[in-house]
DNA sequence: CGTCATCGAGATCAAAAAGGTATTGGACGC
DNA sequence: GCGTCCAATACCTTTTTGATCTCGATGACG
């Protein structure tokens, strides 16, 4: 049907953009995770999981907090991308029929 | 950042649309299975799973068999660009820095 | 400086989700 | 009708995710 579109998309999914994003807007771990209604150390572990899928680190650990890479700016407007398009979607398909 | 990625994205993965492409693809569970390297029941399962989420059929059950219902066709088309969109961010971040 | 509060990461356990095998029920071909 | 094909169901195992507790590190403040 596509051409792009063939074999398993990693492990990566749209929880995990959701986790990442809500950090990336926070700039902080524990408050994204109250946020997300989640703890906070299930929470990092996402997030490093993403990284590792991603093969680059997302965020700078300092001593206390955390800071968007380069990448992780420019990953955190891909992955916001994604999420609307996948809600759009989904509005759309529960109109159906349109 | 955006207006409509607000809340939880329901319980849909990218791995359930993947599964559903598959299947749609396919016109046929046991097929998609074999190609996606899965038994047949989980797939069926993850499809009536997406099913419920969506509120509504992908697929009508004739007694061998499946069809696409038109909503299915047309969640298809959504399901593929999602899937498309998702593996471009992906090809685009493992080249990172471009 | 030294103490204390803050923050993310690690370890461990419990709960939930996904996957596999075996089997059933239903429909089409012959 | 009988055998075959196909998806669904039942049941169990394995993997993943989440929660709690804790540690290590680092700033803030006196």
């Amino acid at each position: 049907m596509t051409a792009v579109n063939c074999g398993m998309i990693d492990d990566m999914s749209l929880q995990q953009l959701q986790y990442f994003v809500a950090v990336a807007e926070e700039q902080h771990v524990t408050r994204a995770a109250e946020r997300l209604r989640v703890s906070q150390p299930p929470l990092s572990r996402q997030i490093q999981a993403l990284e590792d899928e991603l093969g680059q680190p997302l965020f700078e650990r300092r001593g206390r907090g955390i800071v968007l890479t380069e990448f992780g700016r420019h990953f955190a407007t891909k992955a916001t991308a994604i999420l609307d398009h996948v809600a759009a979607v989904l509005a759309d398909s529960k109109r159906w029929p349109s």
